[in-house]
DNA sequence: CAGTATCCGGCCGGATACTG
DNA sequence: CAGTATCCGGCCGGATACTG
């Protein structure tokens, strides 16, 4: 979703621009960075191993993709120990705490309506059919 | 992200499941859809064409795409009047509604931390040159 | 341990053209 | 108007193997 072109000469606002949560759905709802937050918010500082363990079925290609982007927007930060073996601990930033009770209204509306969600999904399937 | 094998015999608890908010994302912040919930909630009930023109490049296929996704997960009510030419309307449902608090949240944090965002970017940018 | 390198398949979204 | 049909390219994530 990253907007180029927004100064066009097209008269009147951009339309996407009407939408102001845009840039914040990619910044912190992207694949897999939502369970990596998590995980880091409720179990504190991790070492890459423990984190790998933890998120089900990532691989670290992607877990350093991810932890690298998140460490780039100043949601998490990375500290590297010199040692042999290294140790490399990450930890959410002062940044990305600021989103836990986001995280948590979202965990809220999640235990209120995922069920209304999951019983209209099965109307409408009963109706196509 | 959709979850198959959540009952696989692996002790203990998928360490996924751990992040209670990942069905939620899937359902809410799937691209597209916040910039239709939002229009749909700020300017009220609308027909096909005036969604597509009010969101920027999106595609008339993706626009269906994502309206019956929506319709489907119950976020949005779809009417249809069987006039010539045909007359469909989209509006947001009750549940759709109850994500209002949430998105004025997610926007107030925007508004408060996008520019910290901008910033630990720059500054990561600066220190990889 | 904490990654990187390489390859590869699938899927999703965009473009375009067409229809009841 | 409100879509559907078809084709297609790119990208992202997964798998696998390897390294300081």
């Amino acid at each position: 979703m990253a907007t180029k072109g927004m100064q066009t000469a097209t008269a009147g606002t951009d339309p996407e621009l009407a939408c102001p949560i845009g840039p914040v759905v990619d910044i912190v709802f992207s694949r897999w960075t939502t369970p990596i937050l998590w995980s880091l918010h409720t179990h504190g500082r991790q070492r890459f191993v423990e984190l790998e363990r933890g998120i089900a079925r990532i691989t670290p290609k992607v877990l350093t993709q991810r932890l690298r982007q998140l460490e780039r927007d100043g949601l998490v930060v990375r500290t590297y120990h010199p040692e042999v073996p290294p140790r490399v601990e990450y930890e959410i930033s002062e940044l990305g705490r600021s989103l836990a009770p986001l995280f948590a209204h979202l965990a809220e509306w999640a235990t209120d309506n995922l069920d209304k969600v999951e019983q209209s999904r099965h109307d409408y399937d009963a109706d196509s059919a």
